[in-house]
DNA sequence: GTGAAAGCGCTAACAA
DNA sequence: TTGTTAGCGCTTTCAC
C-alpha cells in the first residue's frame, strides 16, 4: 500500500480512502491511485485488516467428510450463500473423530473466522460452547442444540425414521431391520428412534439393529448383510443412500431380489438415488437448503441483539422402486 | 499474548519462546506460562503471524464445483495430505465461469495462501502465471501446463478417450457418439481427441458429438438423448459418470436397453458406478491420489531451487455391464 | 481533500 | 534465561 502511495504520489491514507471511502477523494486523485494499484499489482492484505479488528471473511466448515457427496453438497449450499457476503469456506473433515474435530476447531480459531458451521461428533459440546462464548458464531448442522445454546440448522430425523416406518407398515411389513454404520451420533439415534416409534405404535416388533463396520460404498457391508439376512426381515431401513445401495448390491449378489425378497429404504436422496435401478425409495432432505440456511444463521448472528435460533427442516419420503408390499 | 504474559508474570517474549522455542525456556517458567495460557483461553492469531511474514497455513482450492462428488473427493485427497502439514483448505467453486474464477483467485490472494490448487477454466491462464510469479505456488489440477510454467497433477485424458474407443472397437462398434456437457475445457477436448484417434485409426468414422446443456444428473439430458438417438449410434462415450447415468436412464425410459441397444461408457469411476444396475463401464482415474499429489507438489514448491513438475496419471478402463458386443 | 501517526498481535534480533 | 523493542500492512482519528 505504501508502494501504491509512492507510485501515485499520495499518502497511504489517501490510498486507504480510495479503498474504503471512495466518495471522499477527488476524482483525479482516485484515478491516479487506481492506476497505480494496477501498475504495482496491489493485493490487499486480509491479515492486516483482521489485525485491525475488522470482520474476517473466512467461515469454517467442519463436516464428517467433505469427500462424502452429502457433505459436499452441504458445503456447496453454504458456499452459495457465503459468496454473496464475500466470504470463503475453510473446509475440514473429522472422519467422525473427536480428536480431529478438536484440532480443526483449534486451527480454525487461530484464523479468527467470521463463524463456524459444524456437523458435530457430539464429543466436543463444551468446546463449541466456549468458542461461541468467545464471540465466534457457531452454527450446528444436522444436529440439535443439546444443552449448549447455539444456532442450529437441523432435520427432524425422528420424523424421517417415522416416515420410513409408516411407509413399510402400510406395505404390510412387520419385521424391519435398521442398518447403521457403526456410529452413534445423534442424527442416527433419532432416525432409529422414529422408526422404532412407528413400528411399535402399530404393534409390530421393534426394528432389529444391524451394524455395518464402515459407512462407505464398500467394505464391511457384506458381513453386515449376512447378519441382516440371518434375522430374515422383510425390509431394511438404511442409515443413508450409500449404505442402501451397498445392501442392495450385496443382497442381489446372493440371488435375492429387491424389492421382491427384501424392501430397502435409503436416507438423504442423493442425486444418484433416482438413477439407480431399481430406483431407491428414500427419505429426502433438502441438503443444499440446509447449507444455505446454516450460512444465513451464521451471518445473521453477526448482528447485535442476537437470539439463537433453530431452523428445522422436515424430511420427505420419496417412494421409488426398492419397496414393495409384503408377500 | 500480553494477557498471558501478565497472568504468568513474565514478558511477552518469554511467552513467544514457550510457543516457538520451548527448549530455551526454564521448565518451571514454561509450565507457569502454559498454565496461564489455559487459564486465559489463549488462541494464537494467525493474522499476526502472517503479517510478520511467516508462512501461511491456508491453501486455496478452486474447483469447478465442490458439490460434485468428483471434486469433493479431490478436495478430500488434498485435505488428507495438507493435514499432515497443519494446513487447511480454503475451498471455492467456479461453476466453470471465468469471472467466478477470477474473483476466487482475488479473494484467495488477499489471504496470502501458502499456495493455490486449481482446476482451471482455462480463461485466466495469465492471471495464474502472475499469481505464481508473485510467489504463491500454483498447482494445476486435471490440466496440463499450457504455456504457463506451473506445477500440474494431471490425467492423460487422451489415453482415457483412447481406452474407451479401443474397448468399443473391440466389441465391434463403429458408430460411436461422444456426449459432452456444453463445456469446452481442456480435459474434455482431450478425451474427445483420444476417442477420435482410436476410432479413426481403426478406420471407423469419427465420433459424432452431442452436447447436453447441463452436466448435472438431471436437466438437459433428455433433449440431448433425443439428438443422440437420432444419429443412431451403437455406443456412446460420456463426459463423466453422472452424464452416463442420466443417459442410461433416458434411454431406458424410451424402452431401449443398455447395453443391448446402446453401449454406454462413463468417465471417473465414481463410487456409485459399481453399484448402479447395469454396473457402469467407465474410465477410472485415481481421484484421491490426484488430490494428494497436487498437495505434495504445492508444499514441495515452498522449498528453494524449485523446478515445476508435472505428475501425470494414467487412467484405466473398468469394464462392467453397460458395454456389450454389437449385434 | 489529503496527510501524519498510533496501534492491532506477533516474532526475532539484541540487550541485560 | 528473560526482557525490550521495532515493525509487518492496514484502518482510523485528527489535524491541516
Amino acid at each position: 500500500m505504501r508502494d501504491v502511495a509512492a507510485a501515485a504520489g499520495v499518502s497511504v491514507s489517501t490510498v486507504a480512502n480510495v479503498l474504503n471511502n471512495p466518495g471522499v477523494v477527488a476524482v483525479a486523485t482516485r484515478e491516479r491511485v487506481e492506476a497505480a494499484m494496477n501498475r504495482v499489482g496491489f493485493v490487499r492484505s486480509a491479515a492486516a485488516r483482521q489485525l485491525r479488528g475488522l470482520p474476517s471473511r473466512l467461515v469454517g466448515s467442519i463436516t464428517l467428510d467433505q469427500g462424502n457427496p452429502f457433505y459436499a453438497e452441504l458445503n456447496r449450499g453454504i458456499e452459495d450463500h457465503l459468496d454473496e457476503a464475500g466470504c470463503m469456506l475453510l473446509a475440514c473433515s473429522t472422519d467422525q473423530r473427536a480428536d480431529r474435530e478438536l484440532r480443526a476447531l483449534q486451527l480454525l480459531e487461530e484464523h479468527s473466522p467470521r463463524g463456524v458451521i459444524i456437523t458435530p461428533t457430539g464429543a466436543n459440546g463444551q468446546r463449541l460452547a466456549a468458542v461461541s462464548a468467545r464471540g465466534t458464531p457457531v452454527v450446528l448442522l444436522d444436529a440439535r442444540q443439546d444443552g449448549a445454546d447455539l444456532c442450529a440448522a437441523a432435520v427432524d430425523h425422528v420424523l424421517g425414521g417415522r416416515l420410513a416406518g409408516d411407509h413399510l407398515l402400510a406395505l404390510g411389513h412387520r419385521r424391519v431391520a435398521f442398518l447403521t454404520a457403526g456410529d452413534d451420533i445423534a442424527p442416527v439415534r433419532e432416525r432409529r428412534a422414529g422408526l422404532a416409534a412407528a413400528l411399535e405404535g402399530a404393534g409390530a416388533g421393534p426394528p432389529v439393529e444391524v451394524r455395518a463396520v464402515e459407512a462407505g460404498f464398500s467394505g464391511g457391508t457384506d458381513a453386515a448383510v449376512s447378519k441382516l439376512l440371518a434375522w430374515a426381515p422383510s425390509a431394511v431401513v438404511c442409515v443413508n443412500d450409500i449404505a442402501a445401495l451397498a445392501v442392495i448390491r450385496a443382497v442381489q449378489a446372493r440371488g435375492l431380489r429387491v424389492p421382491g425378497d427384501l424392501s430397502v429404504v435409503g436416507y438423504d436422496d442423493l442425486p444418484f438415488a433416482a438413477h439407480v435401478r431399481p430406483a431407491l425409495t428414500t427419505v429426502a432432505r433438502p441438503i443444499r437448503a440446509l447449507g444455505r440456511v446454516a450460512a444465513e444463521l451464521l451471518l445473521a448472528e453477526g448482528g447485535g441483539g442476537h437470539r439463537h435460533r433453530e431452523a428445522m427442516f422436515a424430511p420427505r419420503l420419496v417412494v421409488r422402486a426398492t419397496t414393495a408390499p409384503i408377500g
